[in-house]
DNA sequence: TTTTTTTACGCAATCGTTATCGGGTTGCAG
DNA sequence: CTGCAACCCGATAACGATTGCGTAAAAAAA
């Protein structure tokens, strides 16, 4: 606060003292007798006196900020998970500065300059759908900024990490629906090239082959903007049920993408889950109160948050940086509700 | 970025001149000749020179990061308001701290002198529900911070405040049941102390009279934490509905409270709207999805976390202080679906 | 040619804080 | 009586950037 902030220098003219003595006083320096701590502890105390962050910040050469980049706020699961960085960054002190890359690379890359240009002590990342180049994420990561990926991780680049068991996730739900009686199971991913959709493909694959069903290659389709518009989806539901062969069930590979094709079903009057089954990952409050109260793969997100969050200190605060890096893997859950009930 | 970030002195030793010439030239001083100008400039961009923010704070007297209250982060409403926060400030220059009260009055303050001690330089914020005493609030405003009130206002502070037409809202909410037939509308509000409760009850009142229809104490209900914990809008509900004479529409007062009065019916086997309709505030992307597709009184959340952020920064970056204030009234929509049809 | 003005740059203070260095006073052992 | 810790504290220099002031040299005016 600029208003009438008081100062060291303040308190140092008030009790004729200078301003090092008082540094140290507050600080409980050994070298301050008893007697001139308490005073200035007590004028100190009296008016209210905080340090000033941002002198700190340059002294010190650390802003006590971390950046966290998300391709949208205002997605439950993405804000459950900035719930989670928030309550460990406050507890420790430390500023969260958010930005939204909305899935586009060009913002991403315009993102991480502004947050380098605020001068971030560490990032926290879940990467845009778009980004196929980490060049911008390489060259901070090499400049020696501490970097967290949550989610969306970057392969190679080595550093902590902490996901989502997307893999067992998905199997999970697939087994779920091939032990309820669906036998044609498709899948809608997100967009191929990303390391989530990977894992949830492989968890789809090695839920059929464990239960001798063949892949067929005509069910599994990619939406590359993972659903953020709606037509893309349209397009690839129209392409997916126009097939002779129809699906029976449909996993579903993100939240957006879930409400999205529950949408569709509305929209064409396809019953769920009589004409077709449905299951997809969300992180809705509201998934039980849908129609029909959806089953859904929850996943642990303020969790998720919170031990980014926690590692990224670590590595912030570390004397000498560790070459070890943990990838953290958190569970998914497997929420059945009515949506994937043959009846 | 401590990392190997390049300085002005950096700048100054390897060109020879000192720092003052160097700053001037970036800062495209008329005391600077062309060339040396041109000199310095070739060598910041070759160098990625980007001015310490950290500094400059601390010169300028200036954080350049403006503080937000809200009282979840996980809740759509309140994180469209975010996105529309950033999507300003980020334009701006200035950084976004966030912090959540989780409707605690305790907490509150708390994230008040923190934010206070980060320095920042105004100030958003929508007061927590269990919030009466201001003083916390008043005493920041007198020393000077700027600060723009949303959503739920503090009426003796005398600042820019953004609000939605909550009266107009409930009113048409109401009327609109009416029209529909339905004769005993009870309405479940938050807490009775709350600005906002007062704006949407006096909606409900007028249209009660607008349309003759005498106003019955029995159907009016608060929930003191908004519904924050199910067990108390529970509580809530079964005194409402073990009544004589049942309410046959049920208007709530608050996004969570909507999907909780929507969760109490289903599990007491209620169906919306045959046995009891349901209208209510909300900002849920999902409201279509819902069983029944919930009528809903939708808010321009992300309008009204620009334009109070609009009026912040006004306020930080005028040269003098102005004394006379917005009170900027959004309109809220009602979005007609099916849990308000009778059948 | 001399004086004045302009040009183009450097010096040093400043923002709030802490770390380094140093200095004066006291007590105590040699 | 000297020397040397121990004790308490102050002056100063950073951190990175801006800015008022001073000034040498060049240019313009006298």
């Amino acid at each position: 606060m600029r208003f009438e902030a008081i100062t060291i220098k303040d308190i140092a003219t008030a009790l004729g003292l200078s301003t090092s003595t008082v540094s140290r006083a507050l600080r409980d320096s050994h070298e301050i007798s008893v007697e001139t701590k308490k005073i200035v502890r007590e004028y100190a105390e009296e008016h209210n006196y905080r340090p000033n962050p941002i002198a700190l910040s340059l002294k010190e050469k650390r802003s006590r900020s971390i950046g966290v980049v998300v391709c949208e706020i205002a997605n439950s699961f993405f804000s459950q998970i900035i719930n989670g960085i928030e309550s460990i960054a406050y507890d420790r002190g430390y500023n969260v500065i958010i930005s939204q890359s909305h899935e586009s690379y060009k913002r991403e890359v315009l993102d991480l300059s502004y947050l380098a240009s605020r001068s971030i002590d560490g990032l926290l990342i879940s990467v845009a759908m778009e980004t196929t180049n980490f060049d911008h994420l390489k060259s901070l990561h090499d400049k020696g900024l501490p970097i967290v990926f949550f989610d969306r991780v970057v392969d190679d680049i080595d550093t902590h990490k902490v996901i989502i068991d997307n893999s067992t996730g998905a199997y999970n739900a697939t087994v779920h629906l091939m032990k309820n009686g669906f036998k044609r199971i498709a899948i809608v991913s997100i967009s191929e090239h990303s390391f989530i959709a990977q894992g949830r493909l492989n968890g789809y694959k090695k839920a059929l082959q464990d239960n001798n069903i063949p892949e067929d290659e005509k069910l599994i389709r990619y939406c590359e903007h993972g659903g953020q518009n709606y037509e893309e989806l349209e397009q690839v539901m129209d392409s997916l049920f126009s097939q002779k062969k129809k699906p029976d069930a449909v996993f579903a590979g993100s939240d957006t993408m879930t409400m999205g094709i529950l949408r569709y079903f509305k929209s064409k009057k396809m019953k769920v889950p009589d004409d077709i089954a449905l299951v997809g990952f969300s992180n809705s409050e509201n998934a039980d109160l849908l129609q029909p109260a959806l089953t859904v793969i929850k996943q642990p997100a303020f969790e998720m948050g919170k031990k980014a969050t926690e590692l990224l200190l670590k590595m912030i605060e570390a004397k000498r940086q560790d070459k070890t890096f943990e990838n953290y893997v958190l569970p998914a859950e497997l929420v059945i509700r009515e949506s994937s009930e043959k009846k």
